[in-house]
DNA sequence: CGTGACATTGACGTTGGTCAACTACCGTGG
DNA sequence: CCACGGTAGTTGACCAACGTCAATGTCACG
């Protein structure tokens, strides 16, 4: 029953045609010069910890489709996504499988206290990364309350955040949630300063139906029911116009 | 569409019927006799950092459904639970209810960075808790590194929990949903020191199935066709033998 | 062009939600 | 002690939404 058997590629499938120009700055191998740097969690260091962290910083560099680790592989590495977007995800034996979350620029991934990442994560398009052993990073964090603070804070914002999707799949009709979804990266977007219109699509309909706990062809009727209804265009499968997104806002918390 | 409209009565409506002798040790106004503190986040410190956390500590206790607090209230003060238990919960404008979580003894919740909850906390039974405003607490954190890495390992911890819940919400069956969850509490007693068999259900038919996404009649139902499997026995509705874990175990991950 | 992955569309059926009735339980008050 | 009332829980009948299966369309790249 539902969906999601079979239908993940050995990985690093085709890689997806859409324009990252604009998608999260680029990084050059200093964080002086790190477009993520106002956003990632090293915004909260000064110059000493700033240098600290540089110390211990490794570059990762990766091609869509790309594997960073997998459930069960050993967590003594933390994250923080400069640019591209991440998909965080769990199996089920059977295959089903759940997108917990997208990452995108300036957020960081892979925190866990357990020894082992208890879900897996996989480039959905080209990305940079930097990558933190966990014990150096903490030790930065013991000495640098502002970053310890700011690390907890960010914890706390995907904790709310994840409230949000707990909404949507436990009491959402799929509607709701494709409204819901769309809106969300909009505003994501925003914040990151990557233009919201056309919303580009890095997911596919596969990812985005594990997203939301739907299958791809719930997501693609849908669109197409938005499109003939002018809510929407969709100059091509990885790029959305949202044409009236106040209607959207409705149908996403709707009555 | 969907469930739970029109199924909230005005808070503090009905006590359950449940016996909370053994639910979380008892509190005697000093935290130097308090039964959660090797659980929550004031293990982390030491005598003075104790003193500190004391002086800014408030006593909360509650009655079964009680308010904490209600979506979109002032978010000033930050929860550590001491005894009883808490579900937390968000609603949409037609009365669906999804509730996001149940605190249980030696849990903190509460965290947000945002000046208004996200989300409403009520008492499932009478409890106990120690409340802290968030601007104090920041600050005996800054000065006490361990405590501020402590907040943080539990904030990812909660993470990572939310995360399980988010692939039982949008991937699992009703049935492995309702197993997840039978074990899972089973779990977390064990953490706490309560016992797990009878396995005491604080919250009612309708707290689970909004837990789960799901409606009472389908819990019900599935409780009712486990008990003719042997698979559990009902005593009373709030407490449950589990008389076959392992192929509850098989229920819940299922191929 | 040809190929393969992704997306869309259609027909169909099952599962779990809806609605409604009934039962069990417990506390209260006569 | 029993009758009553209210709430929570259970059970049954019904049905529509969304998942399943399958075919077709589209697009990008070689």
């Amino acid at each position: 029953m539902h969906t999601s058997k079979d239908r993940h590629p050995p990985a690093a499938a085709g890689t997806r045609r859409v324009n990252y120009r604009y998608f999260g700055v680029e990084q050059s191998g200093t964080c002086g010069k790190c477009g993520a740097r106002t956003l990632a969690f090293c915004a909260a260091l000064d110059d000493l910890g700033l240098e600290r962290l540089a110390a211990i910083r490794h570059d990762v560099r990766l091609d869509a489709g790309d594997e960073l680790f997998d459930d069960g592989d050993a967590a003594s590495d933390i994250y923080n996504l400069v640019s591209g977007c991440i998909r965080l995800f769990k199996l089920l034996p059977d295959g089903r499988r759940q997108v917990t979350g997208f990452v995108l620029p300036g957020e960081y991934f892979g925190m866990v206290t357990a020894d082992r990442f208890p879900y897996a994560a996989e480039a959905v398009t080209e990305s940079r990364a930097c990558r933190f052993p966990r014990r150096g990073l903490e030790d930065v964090a013991d000495r640098h309350p502002a970053l310890q603070r700011r690390l907890l804070h960010m914890a706390w914002d995907e904790v709310t955040r994840m409230q949000g999707q707990i909404l949507l799949l436990g009491r959402k009709t799929p509607q709701e949630r494709i409204a819901t979804f769309l809106l969300t990266l909009a505003q994501r977007y925003a914040r990151i300063g990557v233009a919201a219109s056309p919303l580009l699509l890095p997911m596919n309909r596969g990812d985005i139906a594990d997203y939301l706990g739907l299958t791809v062809e719930t997501v693609s009727r849908t669109f197409t029911r938005w499109r003939k209804m002018g809510l929407i265009e969709l100059p091509r499968s990885s790029e959305i116009l949202l044409r009236a997104p106040d209607e959207l806002a409705e149908l996403a918390d709707a009555s």
